[in-house]
DNA sequence: GGCTATTTGTTCAGTGATTGAATTATTTGG
DNA sequence: CCAAATAATTCAATCACTGAACAAATAGCC
């Protein structure tokens, strides 16, 4: 409705070539198909001569490339298609979660070049001895990103847990983590990556905010609005909107675990009574399909119970219907509230999507008044269970596009 | 989080300008003493010569003006301090409601330069009767904002309904009104504002959107994300992040009547059961109070309970307890989900915040997680009833002053 | 009153990036 | 082989910001 520009801060001289060097890159990135000098010169309404010269800036950064030139087609000198370099600078995506950690190496257009998952129950050891081995894990993504051409610009990691702006942890109820200044027991260690601008070379978030922000990234033509739910032990959400994570005013957006679905029901101990992760969490959904949780690992759950419901259990289906039902209650709230179209399953919940999306967009046709007009979609997720290693990486890489002039700025 | 300045559209060379004119108004709106040039420079970071360029233009567009000089303070050659105009452009708010029509002049500083209210219940009436009411007062307002040296430069109109991308109102349920094309019956009649830019004359909105807009911008130093809810015969809300309002990606956002709150409760006209609009819209919390809606007219109807409250009826006490609670509730969800710090009781239940406030904080602080690190503000809407139309004629003059050089560019 | 320090606002040559037209480069089709 | 068509580059002109110098206006001090 509204198509402003939005400037925020001052324009400097200066910054004029450092937005355009944004835009153009940002075009490369978001561009379906490799496109010339003269497709972006009118795609963003600038001339041909100024996208030469900011493409040249780009391609002397390291930032882009010229492809194969494409199968000729008509008349004319042929176009030389530009895409975002496979050589330059990379995200370091990291995770720490309850029995695994995992790294990966993103590269700018978003292909995973490295990936590495450990196994291993985090919680009987301390913080810092995780800490430890997952430096070590990064380490070896450092070595095989620069045998690939590779530079690191900038690590992100995920925990699952409430982090504040300093990157500590403030909780992490699964982990048994409290209060773990995550980047000072960081500091001692060398550092991973270059540093860039003025963005710490580690960033610490929430994983289900960097689950949403890998979905956003997945394809290059995903819906700019979403809510993106990790169902893991507990239910965690990312919203974004118009193309951006939203994060709330204080980081702490996305708690959906506790919106009410059935309020006279089972206790939480959030203090609420009939919360979603009563229903839909993890440990409800192997209660209610009569599986011990104990008898499988926490990341193999989600697995198990789909081919369960596959071959036609019904505690299974029952159980998948009954979660499917609150997650839909909860998620018709939110659909309500913010009018979102798209509703992506991640993390647990991705596998189970053929049984859980039913009984969700029942209960979203039933309460969201909108919804006559407007379907809503729901669907599984694009990334697998890497989608928070992914999409921290990807962070990283997606700084970069958005500002690429602090890259540049690097050397010279 | 992020620091970007967040590009979007190209920059020309003549957007330089445009961007800037935009950040030193903004900056002058923004402020709360009228500052100087030279305290613009080291705000914005431009120079003082670009500064005192800018100003220029704003000046001789009839956006700015220098105000009276300050009483000396240091040493120096005194500051000449800068202020919004009063006799620029103007905003044209109107308001559609159940029982009223209302219609105001807003000028660039914020300042309400002409209200009235037009007392009618307008549900008999056709929507094409009901605008001719409206499109009346307006020529009137057109005319004392002439009289008083001000150039309407945009309408807002606001509905207690969704409205659609064209202006048209899908559903206005308690006004009666059903795909109501409201810019096609306008287009008969003269124009009552310049156009300036493509916005088309008058932007119908849904009446909560307009309120909360109404309270972004009230004062000068409010939260920049916050939840306004509007509690009338529904229960609509507003949703403001990071300084803007968040319409969703079809425009009907803060449709929180249907949240559930006492799941196995009453049925709701929606098909839901238990939803927050059954504890807590008008209807309900009258009845439970023992009062008949027939009796009073519906804007009279909170102040009434307010009296009753005051006196200590049991009946009003208890009845505010409980959509309180039922406000908590959905609050709390609210909250969790987007990690908002602040939430604007207004249109009815404004008077009534004393006694709602304890039980919405009750629920908040039992229900959402992060309250104990981040208190959660509730307070009552700065603006009374007026809010839809205020709101209205501020997004106008807002929409100048995010983007001044479209009305810069009107003449020359 | 006169002088100095101080702050504000303006002037002006200089610079950087964009612009638009002209030019070169490279291919298809006749 | 030439004309048409499309892509990319070159280059003088232009526009807005920059930085430093300068003019303006005031308070404090002798």
């Amino acid at each position: 409705m509204t198509p402003t520009p939005g400037p925020v801060g001052a324009v400097r001289q200066g910054s004029l070539r450092e937005l355009n060097l944004a835009v153009v890159l940002d075009r490369i990135a978001a561009a379906d198909r490799p496109p010339s000098r003269a497709v972006l010169a009118t795609e963003t309404g600038l001339t041909r001569a100024t996208v030469s010269a900011v493409v040249e800036d780009l391609i002397t950064g390291r930032l882009v490339t010229e492809a194969e030139p494409a199968p000729r087609s008509g008349a004319g000198r042929p176009a030389r298609r530009l895409v975002l370099a496979g050589n330059g600078p990379a995200g370091l995506g990291l995770e720490i979660n309850v029995d695994y950690l995992a790294v990966c190496v993103v590269d700018l257009a978003g292909r995973v070049r490295h990936h590495t998952v450990h196994r291993a129950d985090l919680r009987p050891i301390s913080p810092a001895d995780a800490l430890n081995r997952l430096v070590e894990l990064a380490g070896q993504a450092r070595a095989e990103a620069a045998s690939q051409g590779l530079t690191l610009a900038g690590a992100a990691l995920g925990v699952p847990g409430l982090v504040d702006d300093a990157g500590t942890v403030r909780l992490a109820p699964n982990l048994g983590w409290r209060d773990v200044p995550v980047p000072a027991l960081l500091a001692a260690l060398p550092p991973l990556t270059e540093r860039v601008d003025g963005v710490p070379p580690i960033v610490v978030d929430n994983e289900a905010n960097l689950s949403a922000l890998g979905e956003l990234h997945a394809g290059p033509g995903g819906p700019a609005s979403f809510l993106h739910i990790s169902g893991e032990v507990g239910i965690g959400a990312g919203i974004v909107l118009d193309g951006d994570l939203f994060r709330g005013a204080r980081g702490w957006s996305g708690e959906i675990g506790h919106i009410p679905v059935h309020s006279a029901g089972r206790a939480c101990r959030c203090g609420g009574r009939g919360c979603l992760e009563q229903y839909a969490g993890q440990e409800a959904i192997l209660a209610a399909a009569g599986l011990d949780r104990a008898d499988l690992p926490a990341d193999t759950a989600s697995v198990r119970l789909a081919e369960l419901a596959e071959t036609g259990s019904v505690d299974a289906l029952r159980a998948l219907h009954e979660a499917g039902t609150a997650l839909g209650i909860a998620v018709a709230s939110v659909v309500n509230l913010l009018d979102l179209d798209t509703v992506v399953l991640g993390g647990g919940y991705a596998p189970l999507t053929p049984w859980l999306r039913p009984p969700v967009l029942d209960e979203i046709s039933r309460r969201v008044l909108t919804a006559a007009w407007s379907p809503v979609t729901v669907r599984p997720a694009a990334l697998g269970a890497d989608a928070a290693a992914v999409g921290a990486a990807g962070s990283v890489v997606r700084r970069i596009i958005a500002r690429p002039a602090g890259w540049l700025a690097r050397t010279g």
